[in-house]
Formats: structure tokens, sequence, C-alpha cells
DNA sequence: ATTTGTTGTGGGAACGTTCCCATTGTTACG
DNA sequence: CGTAACAATGGGAACGTTCCCACAACAAAT
């Protein structure tokens, strides 16, 4: 059933339906509703790749997520999704691998089918992906979600871990905690030394050492938080706070100081990352900083969006982390 | 750049080029070299819209899943993602809320794109989407992947939880416990409700009665695992184990029985459901019943592929699944 | 009375492929 | 040597849209 066979039913040329479809032009109202009702009689629906071929829109978006199991990212898309459908996109999901060998093709793949942007998510900063993305942008809208892209000529929406960070540590020190560990995550994470960065810089402007033997290099893990504390407690000198890269691991902390009996946070506090739900069934309820997913899925897709419908320049939107003060500080 | 441009370039017609893009008919190989020399060269990619338009194929799937901060979905994808990829087909994802009033504008939105297959998650069985997904699988294949399938007239791809719950509990009737608890998920999903029916067909085929207060109505979270043991351990006669119809009710209840004291699994057995990453972390280890995601997975997508490549029989597949036996029972 | 502008309509080219058909060599075989 | 089969090629229609263009009818302005 195409446009011609509408036309007929509906005693019109086919330009007529032409121009009740695109919305675009004359059209007698007596016309319009006759071609409105034939489309509704035989469930008419545009082939999209013809009016693709002519328009070069396909109101498709593609998404390059490097993993899935990321409870950020369901959650983002989640919010992301139902924007975009009521604005008439649907997006392919693309899980690239989180060591970013896979990228390129993926890439390739979405740009074959002639989507009309890119969203893209990374664990690392490569050089030769960043190049080709800034190529891409010129023809076709790409917004970047990764804070590694501060600084550089694309457009991007982010959040900012280091500043998250450091508003943490600086909460701490101002509450009189002096010896303030920190638990990594792994450094083939970009975001990860970010958020460690913040940490270093709250410690220097404060005037405190930062001890080696504070900070643990984790991988995300809970037991890397359990094993970090662990470290930590045994120490000649333990710290009276700990701070993670991720709740997952500061929570992991906390369950190794309650099975010890070490109270917190009397003795040690302490503060984790990212706002999991979980965090407020702790005990105590875990402090955290809280990255703005809404926020930060809401105006990627818009800014992506208003790219695709004729914003040309740069964006570039970074969002501040919320320190969430609860019982463990 | 489109086939005509490669052709003048290589010194061919258009048809030539078209069929070493095809891979079909005769080509002598010194053409069909130049021909792929030339089309690197200018970096050459097909016009999707162009070639959809002639062989109404886009190489694109539909996904609709009803929730995607639930793990299982997360994993799920990862493989399927690999594999559809690795076909040559990508994947358009849409979260349907879990009470399944969006579906049916999803899966218009999908077929206005002309995509080749669907892979169809719900949470609850609703008759006018099946309804309506039988009608479509006359032109475009769907693969289901709700156990609620089983038995409708539309290709399926599975685990049968209600097995899964059976096998668990006739095991700890083997193992001796008499006084088994079950706490239910929500009945709005269909899912719960079929392994809490493996629950019951157990005890009734080993004559145990089911008593009315060993029987908790949860939601999935880890408090109401809390709150069920709670209450079952209140009794006057109190339960010699307690199956969960998700891990992380399991986790709950482990976690109220340990804070009591009360020996796992000396006084109390404990079985979860899903084979979370994180049931071996839990004090003691926790038997759990395994959903065969990976399998699921290759399934799902490998029966759809070979369903849009021409296999026209509807097929159904009901994967079982794995008691994991480890020191909670 | 002629021009100008507005409203409404239909015809046809174009988008970039695929694939059918016709044509030309070349090889194989009776 | 004639014919059939095969190998290689190019021309052109078709897919279902959009959009430019031409044109008709009529109203308003000159």
């Amino acid at each position: 059933m195409n446009i011609h066979d509408i036309a007929k039913l509906a005693g019109v040329s086919k330009s007529t339906v032409s121009r009740v479809i695109t919305k675009n032009g004359y059209v007698a109202p007596e016309s319009q509703k006759r071609v409105l009702q034939v489309m509704e009689e035989v469930n008419y629906k545009p082939n999209m790749f013809a009016k693709g071929m002519r328009t070069n829109r396909s109101y498709s978006i593609g998404i390059l997520f490097p993993d899935l199991s990321n409870p950020f990212f369901a959650e983002w898309y989640h919010v992301v999704e139902q924007i975009s459908e009521s604005k008439g996109y649907l997006n392919y999901i693309c899980i690239t691998d989180p060591y970013g060998k896979t990228e390129m093709k993926r890439i390739d793949d979405l740009l074959a089918r002639s989507i009309d942007g890119i969203i893209y998510f990374s664990y690392q900063k490569q050089l030769d992906i960043i190049t080709k993305l800034k190529a891409i942008s010129k023809h076709t809208p790409v917004v970047c979600c990764d804070e590694m892209m501060i600084g550089e000529d694309l457009t991007h929406v982010c959040a900012d871990g280091k500043q998250g960070t450091y508003q943490a540590t600086r909460y701490l020190i101002e509450k009189g905690r002096r010896r303030i560990a920190y638990i990594k995550g792994s450094d083939a994470y970009q975001v990860a030394y970010s958020r460690y960065e913040g940490y270093l810089q709250a410690m220097k402007e404060a005037g405190l050492p930062v001890d080696g033997s504070l900070v643990f290099n984790g991988d995300f893990k809970m037991s890397d938080g359990m094993e970090a504390a662990s470290c930590f407690m045994k120490l000649a000198n333990p710290p009276d706070a700990i701070m993670a890269a991720t709740d997952l691991m500061a929570i992991g902390a906390l369950n190794y100081l309650n099975a010890q009996g070490i109270p917190v946070p009397e003795q040690v506090a302490v503060v984790g990352f990212d706002k999991l739900q979980g965090t407020t069934e702790t005990n105590p309820q875990l402090t955290t900083i809280e990255l703005p997913i809404e926020t930060l899925a809401i105006h990627a897709i818009e800014t992506l969006i208003s790219q695709i419908e004729g914003d040309k320049a740069v964006i570039r939107k970074v969002f501040d982390c919320n320190l969430i003060v609860r019982q463990s500080t």
C-alpha cells in the first residue's frame, strides 16, 4: 500500500497525498480530510526507505555504550528513550567492549544506516576515535557524554566527577577529618582518574599530605572495597575517613568496618560515589556523591535532537555532582 | 558518492559495481579487484535507503524490554548484540513501561522503520499484544522470550522457571526439609507466578501442605526478603527452609537470618533464583537456580535471524533452569 | 480589462540501489 | 564449421517517496 494507492482511493493525485503527509503546501480542507480518512482506513504506513532516500533522514539515533551492566547506563537510557520516542526517534544501541576495540566498527555500522545522530560513551580516551568523531560531526551531529571530552572541540554533555570528589573531600576536611583514604577505580577508566584528581586537589589545597598507603587501586567491585578497608585499618596509623570512587566499593568498605565493629562515622567516615538505590539501605546510610543522571540524560538527547534539527554550534554542558550527606559521615 | 561514481572511477558500469557489492552474478576477477579498490579508496558506503527500497531489508532488529534496570536484560543483550552485529544486524532498543501501556506504540514505531524482525519481552501477558504479534509474524519474524508464551502459536525462546523452582523444591524435600516457606514476586509479573507454581507442584506431589503463613508476597526488593524472613521466623512453627523468587529477596532473607544469629543452613536453608554475580559473595554462599542467560540470548537471536533469512516454521525452545547447590542448603 | 497574488492541483524528475534483459565474446562439443 | 553454453558487461526499469514546476481558477488590485 503506497502513496499512489491512497491517491487513487481518495480521488486525488499522489502530489496531494504527499502534501497532506508532509504538511507542506496548499491543500483544500476537503481533500485533506478525504486523504486522512483513507490513510486511516487502510492503515497506511509511509515507506521509510523511500522517504529517507529523498530526505536523508532516518529518525534513528545511534548510541554507543561501553557496558550495559553498569546501572548508570540503564537508568540514563530509560530517560533518553522516552524523550527520543516522543520526538519521533528510535535508538540503535551498540555495546562496545570496555577497552574500545570495537568502537570503530560500530560507528561505521551506524553510519551505514544513515542515522541522524550519535551519542557516544566510552571508558577510555582514544585519540583515533576522537579524530573520527570530529570528522563525523561535520555532517552528522555527535554528542559525547564522557568528562574526558571536556576541552575537546566536540559537543559534550557530562558531569564533573572531579568537582564532585573535590567537594566531598573538602567537606570531610571541614568536618575535621585529616587522614582521608581513597579507593580508586581502575586506571583503565578515565572517569576513575578524574574522580581521583578531585581528591588530590582538595588534599593539596588543604595542605594535607597524600600518603601512598592511603590510596588503594580497586576495580569497582564490592570485594575491592572490603580489601581496601582491611588494608587501611591494619596500618599503624589508620585513616579517619574512606572515600571510594564508586558506591559499590564504599559499601564493601562499610561491610568490612561493620564486621570488625569499627564505628562509622565516629571512628571512620565513609563516602561513596554514584548514589545507587541500595545506598539508603546500608547501615549506616551511605553519604555519597550524586551523579545527576536524569539531568544528563535529558540534556544529552535534547542537545542531539536540536543539532539534528539545525543547531550548528558546538555545545558544552558540564553539570556538577552534588554531595548527599547521610549517616556515614 | 554513489554506485555511479564508483563505476566511473573504476571504468565499468554501475551494473558491474552492483554485482560486486551483492556478490551476485558474473564479474571478471580483474574488474572486481578494481572496483573493490576504488570503493576502498573513496571509502564508499552503500546507501541503506536505496538498498532497502529494492530489497525490503533494513538489517535492523527491534527489541522490546519492559525495564532495562533488571540486570538480566543487560546481560542478555550483551550476548545478543555481539551475535547480531557479527551477522550484519543492528538493534533498536525500546523500553516499554512495566505495565505494558506503551508496547503498541513502540511496535508501530519499529514497523514503520521496516525492521527485519522483533524480539519481544514483557512482564505481563496481554491478549491484544499477543494477537498483534501473531498478525505481524505473518510477514515479519517475531521471537518472544517470556515463558508465558509457552503454548501460544508464536515462536518463543525462554527458560522454564516453574521447572527450576520445582527442581529446587524437590531437592530441599529430599534433603529432609518439610516446612518450606516461599517468598513470591509480585503477581503483576507473570514470571513470578510461574516460579511459584513450581513450588506448589513439588509440595503437592510430596504430600506436604502449603501453609498460607509460609507464603509471603514480595516485590523483588531486598527489603522484602528481610521482612518475609522476619515474619516467617516469628511464627510459632517457623520454617526449616526459605525459597525466594529472586536472589535479591533471598539475600534479604539471608541478611535477616544472619543478623538474628539463626544458623544457615543448619536451622534454615535458603534458596534464591537468578544466579546473580553477588550470590557468591554472600555468607554463606547462596544456593540458587540458574537462569541460562547466555543460552537464551544465543538461541533467541539465532532463531530470529534464521527466520529472517527464510525459515518459516514456528519454533519453540524452552530451556531448563539448573539448581546451583552452594553453602546455604 | 489587464495584471498580480493566492489557493489548489497534477505531472514528472530525482534520490541510489537491484535486477532483468540484451549483447558480445569465448570456449566446448558434435 | 555451426551451435550451444558460459562468462562478462551495460542499459534501463522499478522501488515509493519528495519537491519543483506548470497550470487553472478565482479574487483583488491596478
